[in-house]
DNA sequence: ATTTGACTTAAAGTACGCTTTAATGATTAT
DNA sequence: ATAATCATTAAAGCGTACTTTAAGTCAAAT
């Protein structure tokens, strides 16, 4: 059940580097030692570590991250202001829902303008354009 | 029908800097100047902005936007070129969408056990740990 | 025995995308 | 006339998150 680091690094997909980096930081408190000083990994830490990294890839800072690993380590008192750093997080995530539409709708649009260029459906100068007012 | 820099800024919620910025580095080899040398942009410039923007804020490297312009400028040949990396590009905004779906469930269900906790429905030491087997 | 490989640390280096600074010039307002 | 406001450039600086390097410890394999 306990792994090394890079057991957990393979299994999380994540460099070795990274999670002593991330452990470094205060990302991962509770990560403990073999006799050597070497870090053991259980289950529960790279569920952790899994949960940071989701939040990272989705633009958290590490910064942030930190805080609310350190607001839990306070205990359930802090839960409001965990809580209010959770949902600021959920407002960006609505906002890269809205920037990742809009990005999908242009490339689309892009794609299928080249498309009709070499189906000779459309004169080919528009390379350097949008068509007009689509894109929000 | 002309913009100064200052006004595309603001008509696109973009510093003025990187603008100058995008132009520098290639991203934008049409703007005109004036009679002293200041930049005039055209409605067709700011569209081109908001598409370099659009693709800048789901990740496209200013190096992958710089190498879109130099293949459009090179004319209709380089299509496949441009193609290429848009279709990359999309591939990455469906990467994007997957880790945005992780994130939104990943926080909702920290925020619905921060609630549980609240009202006393779940004890209260689970604060450093995902749901087992809940997140991909 | 010694080589191989995994681990440790602290610190320096890198990549990227701006952002700021500094030095300068022109137009407009008072 | 002079100050404020806008513009220009090149270059330096900065923030973030790693990533790499260097130097070392330990245990198993040859």
């Amino acid at each position: 059940m306990p792994f090394s680091i890079k057991e957990a690094s393979e299994m999380l997909g994540c460099p070795a580097h990274t999670i002593r980096y991330y452990e470094k930081e205060g990302l991962l408190p509770n990560i403990t030692r073999d006799e050597h000083g070497n870090r053991i990994f259980e289950q529960k830490d790279l569920n952790w570590i899994k949960l940071m990294t989701c939040f990272r890839r989705t633009g958290m800072k590490v910064a942030a991250l930190k805080q609310i690993v350190n607001l839990a380590l306070q205990g359930e008192s802090t839960i409001p202001q965990r809580k209010a750093i959770l949902e600021e997080h959920q407002q960006e995530l609505h906002r890269q829902q809205h920037e990742l539409n809009e990005a999908f709708y242009a490339v689309n649009q892009k794609l299928s303008i080249y498309d009709e260029i070499q189906k000779g459906t459309l004169a080919p100068d528009r390379d350097l354009r949008m068509d007009e007012g689509k894109l929000q």
